[in-house]
DNA sequence: ATAAAGTCTGACGTTGCGTCAGGGTCAACA
DNA sequence: TGTTGACCCTGACGCAACGTCAGACTTTAT
């Protein structure tokens, strides 16, 4: 069943120069149009135009929210997932701005005191671990980087990444009982290191460490990892977070 | 306690070039300026540059903003109450983002199935009474206008508005039981109309109509309203209505 | 007294649309 | 069949709310 532009509009509430706005940047654009020019909406497109409305009312800009939609390795559950969590923190951020609020007006009315902080609560929007979160699996730069590298490779190549990634994780799964700070797990965590800026993300010392620990601080990831095996995303978390402080030293 | 750009910035979370840009456009200029041109804001700014981020919070675009806070008829404890209904209502909003989002995901297993329509639900951002109140309340072009007819009045003057309103609900109040098709009532509305009109807000019949509808819909209007008399709110909706139709036709 | 950190003012760039203007399309009704 | 009214298109321009330099001055710390 396809829509035209003023139907669209009236279902999801944004205006048609909104939707004229995103097929021009190539956000959105229509999968069939009639001869005359006119966009014809398919079920398909209005998904992705609520993906688009969920990562916009997170503050991701345009430009970013094209390039994750299109990321290799954007899926679409994990999507949503993080998005709830993103929106439920935004509503504890609005919770906090109402509590200041209510104090505010106590405050003015002389029945409480408030401090100079205290009376902007809530109002500091720049730290949302789900939105960094976001940032980190899709965002920045590395996307345009591994979008760009994945290109190069053609499609065949982009295959084989993700059976790499699948035989590179099933030989660490293997080691998991072993220590990881033995000679053969760091050389394949190094290997593991090396795909990864081949990728085009050049992770430093510290990120990489990072990337470790979010897989046992997440259990969304922790989960995923544990398909290899009981004890994987630790396993890794230690051995990446052991090469990370080598490489330093 | 003065403070300067860089502590403001700390502490509200808005970046130093935002409080030049408020100080540029009027918005925010700080009570004292050292003879280096450096920006030292008081205690009375950081207030201001509270009721500002709220606003803004709501949408409100930073010239409306302004506006609102230098008018005569703008009162901060009722600002304050009327922007605690417009986040609680914001947060209704964004609750019922989060459900979307959640029957998205029950959506996307195949477990349960959506409608279209369901799958915007909460995006739709057009409709916030409160907001709507406060523009009506403060906003729009009208507020300038109104503020220049009050200066041109000067202080005499305004303290007469209030009293001239004042009189003129008394005698309509008294009409309530007749008919509000009746030509005295219908003159008595025309000075109404007259009234508001010369306050520089110029009601086009749609307008006046609208108004007279918000005192039956929005109750806290109505309750105002019935302070002249039982059904008085309802009386004057459908007095004002019946003008409006008539200007038209 | 000199470096480091902070601040200032332009000027220009950017994002995400809104707002016309000018012109084509489509369905229905006369 | 012609015409009207609702709908659609594509530029081109405008605008709000800052971000981002660049170049120069000020304040603070050592």
């Amino acid at each position: 069943m396809l829509r035209k532009v003023k139907e669209v509009a009236e279902l999801t509430g944004v205006s048609i120069r909104t939707l004229h706005h995103y097929d021009r940047i190539g956000l959105l654009s229509p999968e069939h149009v009639t001869e005359a020019g006119y966009r014809q909406y398919s079920e398909r497109d209005l998904e992705t135009l609520q993906q688009i409305l969920f990562f916009r009312e997170l503050g991701f800009p345009l430009k970013n929210i094209g390039e994750i939609l299109q990321s290799p390795e954007y899926d679409k559950a994990e999507a949503l997932a993080l998005q709830r969590e993103a929106l439920l923190e935004k509503r504890s951020r609005l919770d906090r701005m109402i509590r200041t609020l209510e104090n505010t007006i106590q405050d003015a009315k002389g029945e409480i005191k408030m401090t100079d902080k205290e009376k902007f609560e809530g109002f500091d929007f720049t730290n949302n671990p789900y939105e960094e979160e976001a940032r980190q699996r899709w965002g920045n730069e590395a996307v345009d980087r591994s979008k760009q590298t994945l290109a190069d490779m053609g499609q065949e190549g982009q295959k084989q990444i993700g059976e790499q990634m699948d035989t590179l994780f099933r030989r660490l799964a293997a080691m998991r009982h072993r220590d990881p700070a033995s000679d053969e797990v760091q050389k394949a965590i190094g290997e593991w290191h090396a795909f990864l800026n081949g990728m085009g993300h050049t992770y430093s010392p510290e990120a990489f460490k990072g990337l470790g620990q979010l897989y046992i601080q997440d259990e969304r990831f922790t989960r995923n990892m544990d398909k290899f095996g009981d004890g994987f995303a630790k396993f890794m978390a230690d051995a990446m977070g052991i090469r990370a402080d080598r490489m330093k030293g």
